[in-house]
DNA sequence: GCAGAACCGTACCGTACGGTACGCAAAAGG
DNA sequence: CCTTTTGCGTACCGTACGGTACGGTTCTGC
């Protein structure tokens, strides 16, 4: 393997135009509404040309994975000074980005795909999936975290098990309830920041201002 | 106890016998094993019943799924007095269960149906899944959590809250994971107590021992 | 013992998919 | 200007699915 990121294809525009073609489709009208004919009708291309680009089938869906990641770029963070208050806001911004992300439509789209296709042995796409989606988000949140612990304001024995703890507290059972079909959340604000506080309550080393205490247990 | 939504058809033997076959082909080979004529083949009975029994396929997977709940019984708890290491002892042998539940073979197979079904309108399959699979173990939980705060052990303003991050805090982001092809934990009791640990450390009114606080944040 | 229902095994039907082949237009390139 | 490449549109092929029909067999009730 060589490097880490971007040995990627890089498609074309054209092609890059026709897996946006296709991610229309597969949200809008999930797997089954995904098909060659299909997808030639709405993108105005040939079958062949679709088997000439992609391979076959599966090499579509992981261009369809590749060509989403390559959109999501998550920015490298600055790297100022942290304070109490500048890590909390940050950890609620990765929050609140990190829970409109998986409630988005071509996010849930291909999850539901990656899951659906998936069996016990594992699965070449939810691979890809963890791999270009998941890979930016846990970076910048184990880097926050870290850069925390370093400034003093963190304690924990195992980063990893801390920024689970991070994503389950903003998650909790969220996301599998989207991909099963429900609604999202009212409020992904509001949530976040209930996550935060908690997570600062764990493995914070000050005491939160009141009102932050307020939202997990005051009365 | 009929009580609420026992309307359930309840099968005869010899159609348990056939959804048993169903839930085999299912979580051996993914949806796509799962056919009318292979499971008329694997059951030793013809399409024709299969569709007298269930109408459809859609059916056919429902009734899958009321299948596999009415299995799961979660029996009723007792009325014992609840100390603290009581109220932790409950809640890790329902983090032990609940993660044991999650990584099963059939609950998987079942989940990801129901995902790689669901479209952005909802899914009626994910409906019967959330509402069968999950209130039998909201009800426990929600039970116990709420027995610990009359009895003083727990803190909290909204007992759906605070349940929300107990399971956060127990599966985090594994259920995606697993149902994405990746493989479960080494150690699930292990997780169940640093789940436990960390809501108590949120929501619990007494100092918790040492050993146990030094699994989360020791030095 | 007999009529009727339930059920199995198989054959069958229409459809729609993934994938391939071909004819032709439009760029690309010299 | 001519050639080569690229790609579109369509037709085509094999396959496999969901669903139905039917003849033969076992089970059930009287």
């Amino acid at each position: 393997m060589r490097a880490d990121t971007t040995d990627m294809p890089e498609f074309s525009p054209r092609q890059n135009a026709v897996l946006e073609q296709a991610l229309r489709l597969l949200v809008e009208g999930g797997e089954k509404a995904l098909t060659t004919s299909g997808l030639a009708r709405a993108a105005n291309c040939s079958k062949e040309s679709l088997y000439k680009w992609f391979g076959d089938r599966e090499g579509l869906l992981a261009a369809m994975i590749a060509h989403q990641a390559s959109k999501v770029r998550t920015f490298e963070r600055s790297g100022e000074r942290l304070t109490a208050d500048l890590l909390r806001d940050h950890l609620e911004l990765f929050a609140r980005d990190l829970l409109q992300v998986l409630a988005g439509d071509v996010s849930l789209a291909l999850n539901r795909l990656a899951i659906g296709q998936a069996t016990r042995e594992g699965s070449k796409l939810g691979k890809l999936l963890l791999e270009h989606g998941r890979r930016q988000i846990d970076r910048r949140a184990m880097a926050l975290i870290d850069q925390g612990k370093r400034a003093g304001l963190l304690r924990f024995d195992n980063a990893d098990a801390a920024y689970h703890t991070l994503y389950g507290l903003i998650v909790s059972d969220l996301h599998v309830r989207m991909l099963l079909g429900e609604p999202g959340l009212k409020d992904n604000a509001r949530q976040a920041e209930r996550a935060v506080v908690a997570f600062l309550a764990l493995h914070g080393t000050q005491k939160q201002s009141a009102d932050a205490r307020g939202v997990s247990a005051g009365r």
